[in-house]
DNA sequence: CTTATTTGACCCTA
DNA sequence: TAGGGTCAAATAAG
């Protein structure tokens, strides 16, 4: 019988890069829409030579079929619909595990490092007597709670409901703050890939789900966001960040207004880079930090050590517990490495 | 009856 | 080995 796990590491690898590479093209794509036609042939630079460069690794990755289990999902990022019925991370019976299942796991928990996270907190007005945090507009099931060590609240453990439908691998965590009850430390793992996310535009995604937004503004939350993204151990990659301008928001509640902050790839044009005048409202009104991944184009990484901690707002690092550092240890290989100095770049 | 949550046990990583 | 993350049976809710 053929190596499972050879075969396993295979196709979940080929899932991650699929879903990096696809992330990372639209946004070139969405890069190019916005940028003046005399931007997008800078120097050596092509951002259509990107997105082209980007479609061999695709196309390949496509090409490719999981080997040895035919029941595997083939795509992460909805190329091919999948149907599955059971959870290929683990079987019914828990024990013993096989070298499958063990391999699966081991497997697993790789694939969540490489996942791009961001931490966002999130202020719930007490007044509304809401005890969780806030619905994000994404169906999230809880699948675990735990008592964290130096903290006074457990921390709460969501996966997509479609997970095992739609092989929708968002995850979040949720913590509330020891030091201000009312803020909640959600850390978010991975972009939402099921039908869900992509049928919720920003702007409607909690008044779809959120039964408390027909209470018009009984739900009343001041939102400040601190996103942080990661994308590590890419072969190649760039972190161009950029903050915007902390406006002073009333401390008092207020409607979330960030919606476009659900889908933290969708989020960052180009307009919000580039042109502070094209910025929205709620993108304008929060704090932000996007540290933000997208393959490299040329020789060397700029930034010789992306100290990703430095990215994340003061008032994020101030009240939110540590997370496990997440850095991967899979080394990904796209077969092609670009770099695009970002300062320069743009210039 | 179906779906979601709770919670103790198991497993992995540092 | 401790702490954190996940599973899945039991339970609750709709």
């Amino acid at each position: 019988m053929e190596n499972n796990t050879s075969t396993m590491i295979s196709w979940e690898k080929k899932i991650m890069i699929n879903e990096l590479l696809t992330q990372a093209k639209e946004e070139v794509k969405q890069l190019q829409m916005h940028l003046a036609p005399s931007a997008i042939t800078c120097g050596k630079l092509s951002i259509t030579k990107i997105v082209s460069a980007l479609e061999i690794p695709l196309f390949m990755l496509n090409e490719i079929k999981p080997e040895g289990r035919g029941d595997q999902p083939q795509m992460m990022t909805g190329l091919t619909p999948i149907t599955q019925t059971e959870s290929p991370l683990r079987t019914v019976s828990r024990s013993p595990r096989s070298d499958y299942e063990s391999d699966l796991m081991a497997n697993y928990f790789k694939k969540r490092k490489i996942l791009p996270k961001w931490t966002e907190t999130v202020r719930v007005c007490e007044l509304t007597g809401f005890e969780g945090p806030p619905d994000d507009g994404y169906s999230w099931r809880k699948y675990g709670q735990k008592d964290i060590l130096n903290t006074n609240y457990p921390r709460a453990y969501y996966r997509c409901t479609h997970r095992n439908v739609q092989m929708c691998f968002a995850k979040k965590l949720v913590q509330r703050t020891d030091k201000d009850p009312s803020l909640f430390c959600i850390t978010y793992w991975g972009k939402h890939t099921c039908i869900q996310a992509s049928h919720l535009q920003p702007g409607e995604q909690h008044k779809k789900h959120d039964p408390k937004h027909n209470k018009s503004k009984e739900t009343l939350i001041s939102f400040q966001t601190s996103c942080h993204v990661r994308a590590e151990d890419l072969a190649t990659r760039v972190v161009p960040s950029f903050s915007l301008p902390s406006t002073s928001k009333p401390a008092s509640c207020l409607e979330k207004e960030n919606d476009n902050n659900n889908n933290i790839f969708s989020s960052l044009t180009p307009d919000n880079h580039f042109s502070g005048s094209l910025l929205s409202p709620p993108l304008v009104s929060a704090e932000v930090y996007y540290p933000y991944y997208l393959p490299t184009y040329g020789h060397t990484v700029q930034t010789s050590d992306y100290d990703v901690n430095e990215l994340i707002s003061a008032a994020a690092l101030d009240v939110c517990p540590p997370f496990q550092d997440l850095d991967s240890d899979i080394p990904i290989q796209s077969g092609f490495s670009y770099l695009f100095d970002t300062p320069r770049f743009f210039d």
